[in-house]
DNA sequence: CTTGACCTTCCCACCATGGGAAGCCCTATC
DNA sequence: GATAGGGCTTCCCATGGTGGGAAGGTCAAG
């Protein structure tokens, strides 16, 4: 199998194939005489993995560690679950991030009249020269969300 | 004042300032003889609403409107309520998604062992040939949260 | 005048992904 | 057997925000 053939059977694309080869994440594939990677079943199973993995929302470095384990026939499931419950975490951490951004905003918008008027309390709260509007109540704000 | 100033003054490192000029999502700004870039109080108020729209999760496009809006004094308040709700709408979008996959994950760690058994259900799963097991009902997967 | 803190530009890195170019390979059709 | 097309290879570039750091100029305090 060619890499267009596992990458439609696996739901990856060629190039983030190659990638994740390049980055370690899966293993350099064999190749045939003239330099084509040659995929097994065994292999696209791999990539689907990693496919759902990542459709978890699982980071490459993490998702290496579920590889790892997968391979590993005398794993203890308890790491398993630990990676699991380490993403759910994470999870619930930037949702509830969303979440006060989402009250901060409904609370602005409710606020604004919404016309042809220029006044609008969401740019006066923008620019306000002391903390911003809080719809909850926060110490710090991290971004990357 | 000077860029280390400004930037402790807005919350905005000078990196970020800089970067927010390269790219004209700010204007440039004036500069001393020797070139150093110099900042009155109206520019920190200016780079503080930058930074708080960032907090709130707008891209740096939108930051644009935004900025555009708050120098118009003839704005419409309804086009700044118009991106706030944009804003909202999308959040909401990415909270769903991520409730999905805490969702998902919860299912399969709730069926895992956890223990030194090697037997997952949830590798079993990232696995499996056919569609993965979803906690809700949903039809595609859009990534990048 | 020296020292150290600050400023300038420029390049590099991250993560995950896509676009595209140049060049080789394989297969189908004539 | 030749040619066309699609697929494969590697390589470079871009994204969005952010940080790190180097090389060199500037400023204020001692």
């Amino acid at each position: 199998m060619n890499i267009g053939e596992a990458a439609a059977a696996s739901g990856v694309s060629a190039k983030m194939i190659r990638y994740y080869e390049e980055i370690g994440l899966i293993p350099a594939i064999r190749r045939s005489e003239s330099g084509y990677r040659v995929y097994s079943d065994r292999e696209v199973q791999m990539l689907r993995f990693v496919r759902r993995a990542r459709d978890l929302g699982f980071p490459v470095d993490q998702i290496g560690d579920l590889l790892a384990l997968w391979r590993d026939t005398s794993r203890h499931s308890a790491d398993v679950k630990g990676l699991a419950t380490q993403r759910i975490d994470e999870l619930h951490r930037k949702i509830a991030e969303m979440q006060d951004m989402v009250a901060t905003l409904q609370t602005l918008a409710d606020t604004c009249h919404g016309d042809a008027r220029p006044d609008c309390p969401i740019l006066a709260d923008l620019s306000r020269n002391e903390q911003p509007a809080r719809a909850g109540k926060r110490t710090g704000v991290r971004r990357s969300v």
